[in-house]
DNA sequence: CGAAAATTTGACATGACTCAACTGGAGTGG
DNA sequence: CCACTCCAGTTGAGTCATGTCAAATTTTCG
């Protein structure tokens, strides 16, 4: 049995979403994106490769993020079930990525090579309209994120990261929310004592 | 003479960069985009009203920018010449704006309504390709700023502010710059002066 | 079960905010 | 051309938010 017919009907779902796809299109996707199971703490990215594909996660969580000159990670994104994610800005320039891209759980995903993705582009104009919209969602989310990061101390953008994504907050330790919100883990344990004792009051 | 040509063709200009135009499209260019003058400290969009255009900036500047439950701004971005302003989730959704966008200087802007833009996706798939590329560009910009957020100290991401954008540092008030960064004017006035104190040393 | 990782806690240090007072231009009107 | 106002910017004192480091505790997973 053809496990990646499998993977790609998610995929499939997921563009129906937006438009749906005639069979040709079905097919390319089928032809294009490659299956791949990754581990835990298994990489799909590391800093000074060049980001070479773009991902489709089908199950399973990752994240992306920066190592500082102190050696502190800063998480950009998690990204779970029919979400996307690369390292854009090395994907279109090949150039090396300053970001590793690493598995939180057993996950599996699909893949797609810049020149497919191009290929794709080019002959199916539905798939720029797919990944226009699905960009700009992506941009209205990080927006947001700006706004609360530039507005918002850390108790409160951690109280929105809760009740935003309650999906991934019950599935990740508490220092990787912390390293998404922007603040240490041990603060992010005193926020968490301090509204536990404002739940009792 | 039509002064609205003269302004679209910066925006014709403008899209060269990413694919050459044939003469239909320029000519939709010039049918859809509406050509109108702003002055200093008017606005395009107010909290409350739904964001009814993608907006191009010819000439002038624009601040975009939330205004929270205190009365303070949050400035989300600033535009200058050739570069592209909306809500977009409010331009989507039709539901109202939670932000302002004002003229920081006399400004030419082009504007194109959501039912016409869609009507340039759908005939033109070109402008899908070159909206996808666009969104990609600002969201790789975007993901940018929010690594310097949770990574960086005020002085630090003021210091990149002045490296990345000096054509918008030179134009703006310090008070809207600490409003982008996250910080209070004071506190950009305290950062600028133990900069001073360092270039001596 | 045991080792390693994650979380909590406390003392102290620093970044950043608040508020109020002061300074120094950039208009504006006489 | 001067006096006046107004607003952005500066400065200082006190305070609050958040970071640092180290140690204790709990949880997770092999």
């Amino acid at each position: 049995m053809d496990l990646t017919i499998l993977a790609t009907s998610q995929l499939i779902e997921y563009f129906k979403q937006y438009f749906p796809l005639d069979e040709k299109e079905r097919y390319e996707l089928i032809r294009l994106f490659a299956e791949k199971q990754v581990k835990r703490r298994h990489y799909i990215l590391q800093q000074g490769d060049v980001c070479q594909y773009y991902t489709f996660v089908v199950t399973g969580c990752f994240k992306m993020y920066h190592v500082d000159q102190k050696g502190v990670e800063h998480n950009l994104q998690f990204v779970a079930e029919s979400d996307w994610i690369a390292d854009l800005s090395s994907f279109y320039s090949e150039k090396p990525s300053l970001m590793y891209i690493e598995a939180i759980e057993p996950s599996t995903i699909l893949q797609i090579k810049k020149a497919d993705l191009l290929y794709l582009f080019i002959n199916h104009h539905k798939f720029d309209r797919n990944f226009r919209i699905i960009t700009e969602q992506k941009y209205m989310e990080l927006q947001n994120r700006v706004l609360e990061n530039i507005s918002s101390t850390g108790e409160q953008r951690y109280q929105s990261f809760l009740a935003r994504y309650p999906h991934l907050a019950s599935r990740l330790p508490n220092s990787q929310i912390a390293s998404y919100l922007g603040i240490t883990p041990e603060f992010l344990s005193k926020i968490r004592s301090s509204l536990v004792s404002k739940d009792k009051s």
